[in-house]
DNA sequence: CAACCTATGTCAGAATGCTGACATGAATCA
DNA sequence: TGATTCATGTCAGCATTCTGACATAGGTTG
């Protein structure tokens, strides 16, 4: 059954889709009550981390494209949760920050989006998610860079 | 820094959509000079497996909804990927098969595909992708029925 | 048998994200 | 200096997916 087909009940690919379906799904049950998708969450929090990213890296930060985060910019800068220059201070990058009103938004949104993470890992030990995040990053690195996956992490 | 957020660089649910996003962009390079999608391949690749889902089923398999996988049903109908009886033979459910023409093109997929898998795959132990697959599955369960996650699978 | 509940297939409208394309600013290099 | 290359912001059009809603089939329960 498994000579010619990728057997999707033990396929690690598969259930690496359906676990971020998953996640995705918990997380926009509980961001909804609050008038948040989990991009527009995503954009907050890069935002807090990383005060002044532009666009792009924003882009890059939510796995969206630029256009597409643009977009969310534009609507959050309209509703007031961002602000972003009239003009350019240098090149063509605009630098975006949260304002107070973001901000709460966010916090808000953190406690939610926290909840879901904790009841995720319920159940697995220190040892295991360490695993689990050491496992996760070599996978990335190997798609990303095609080769043979050198585990080139320096360990959590 | 992390009093108030959501550190991106250790959470993760963060890592997982990551990996999740450069799986798919690694299969969608891949299966675009087959002119198929994520979802497509997919479908096919459920069907291969369980002849005879029901349009519902694939969907839930594939990770969207009815409606999104009926448009797609209907695309690969039209073009003699796969069948669909006119008339329901028992209730409402209509039992999709793959053609002939549909199994040889499901089957130059998988081998894109499973190329990526492969990739992703290298420089991890079988013991790590055992632990990676143990994870997955406690993350989704613990996600799915939302008690504490008793890492209810019986192993492999 | 009748009422109820669930699941399915389907239609219509809207939101979201993407591809393609363009002009501009900055960095690199001959 | 001038040409090239690259990244950015932005516009327009398109594709994909989703939400909401409806009628119907089947099982369940009184």
């Amino acid at each position: 059954m498994n000579q010619d087909g990728i057997d999707l009940e033990t396929s690690l690919g598969y259930l690496l889709k359906e676990a971020s379906s998953v996640l995705r799904a918990a997380m926009e049950e509980v961001l909804r009550p609050l008038g948040m998708s989990v991009t527009h969450y995503s954009c907050l929090e890069l935002l807090a981390q990383r005060p002044g990213l532009s666009n792009s890296e924003l882009a890059r930060g939510a796995f969206v494209t630029r256009q597409s985060m643009n977009v969310l910019l534009q609507t959050l800068e309209r509703e007031g949760y961002v602000t972003r220059p009239a003009e350019a201070p240098v090149g063509k990058v605009l630098p975006t920050r949260l304002t107070p009103s973001g901000r709460r938004s966010l916090e808000k949104a953190t406690v939610a989006v926290r909840s879901v993470e904790v009841r995720m890992l319920a159940g697995m030990t220190e040892v295991e998610q360490s695993g689990a995040f050491r496992s996760l990053r070599s996978m990335i690195h190997s798609l990303r860079d095609g080769n043979g996956g050198t585990n080139g992490n320096g360990g959590a």
